[in-house]
DNA sequence: AGTAACTCGAACAATGCTGTTCGACAAGGT
DNA sequence: ACCTTGTCGAACAGCATTGTTCGAGTTACT
């Protein structure tokens, strides 16, 4: 595993330019393979090889490092207040970053064990479920199903946006209040009535 | 494309023995090869390439009879009555054919053009689509999304679900309320309360 | 200026796949 | 019984990939 220590300067600096054109080449195709990714970071084969041990490892580090910019993003987010305002503030810090980075989950599916890509998964995941705890203590979050599945909920909804605005059904300025609707509806206790969005934005 | 029309009775059996031992290696692993699948299905890889032109129309076949299959097994679900009632039993009957056939969607990800992926989920989605517009009809489910929106989150919850479960952090048996829950949360327009979901045996 | 670290291109071996061709053979239909 | 239709294995060509080696050249540190 390549370490930004201890390395010469010109070194560093190809190290990230392999970095930024393989996930550019890895959004583009799932598959792209390292001739062209060194290519497209202006680098010889060899020179990959000399950073990267297989294709495996660097797809690793460009999903590695993806997840740890959103996860960055994300802690940046505040939490406190009111759960549902929070809910909304993280929706709209996040499906960016996901829209961003979701083909580039799409190359780590054919490249990585899923063990592997949960276990990356793991971090950002947490940030949700303490707001989802925080907001059932609240009683403003549904305790009827289990916190695992709506933290998959979470998940899911905010991938699927994504997907649609990928495919052109859905406009980008529409999403994060699509996103924070729906799943205010969804986290809210049965009898409750479904909370109204103000639009954002 | 081969039709089972014409072609001699072994020809037919071996078509079908070819399909159904594709799909059980697709699900295995995404990238079977041909040679895995003609040997899974007891056959020569040859006498493979004498139904299927191409790896790539076998795996269109397989998909599609898997889409048909499933559509076959949503069009049995009664949609009349309460909106939300049919939407749990619609719920009941989809998940578990998504969930076979959720290994299948990654396998046809991998090969066919998303389009052509895009175009066979259609079919399936009408059904949901004509489900929500009679429950907005009926003022149950919100009208203040897009409903494009509203069916992708069908969508994505559902095979959301299924992966969870595949994962196994969700019993195969709470998935349907899981889902139906959800779900029925989500349509729901905002100030409505959220209704109460009765376990189904 | 000297040295170690780094880069580069070309070429190499090793796979693994797809799709095709050949000839001999078996099975189904009538 | 006949002949079409289908099957089989082996072998072939073609292609793209990964990962490695070599030697010569460059670039950065001190």
């Amino acid at each position: 595993m390549p370490v930004t220590t201890g390395k010469r300067a010109d070194a560093q600096r190809n190290v990230a330019a392999i970095l930024d054109a393989a996930a550019a080449c890895l959004v583009r195709d799932p598959d792209a393979s390292v001739s062209d990714i060194a290519a497209a970071a202006g680098v010889g084969r060899v020179t990959l090889y000399g950073h990267f041990a297989s294709r495996t490892e660097l797809v690793d580090a460009v999903f590695v490092r993806a997840v740890t910019r959103a996860h960055e993003a994300l802690d940046a987010v505040d939490l406190t207040g009111d759960a549902r305002q929070a809910l909304a503030r993280l929706v709209a810090s996040s499906w960016q970053v996901i829209d961003e980075s979701r083909m580039l989950l799409v190359a780590a599916q054919h490249t990585l064990p899923p063990e592997r890509i949960r276990k990356l998964h793991e971090n950002p995941m947490r940030r949700v479920r303490s707001l989802l705890e925080r907001g059932r203590a609240a009683g403003v979050f549904r305790f009827d199903l289990p916190a695992d599945w709506l933290v998959a909920v979470f998940y899911t909804v905010v991938h699927g946006a994504a997907d649609e605005i990928g495919a052109g059904r859905l406009a980008a300025e529409a999403a994060a209040d699509a996103i924070t609707a729906t799943l205010l509806a969804a986290f809210t206790p049965p009898g409750d009535p479904v909370p109204q969005v103000t639009a954002t934005g």
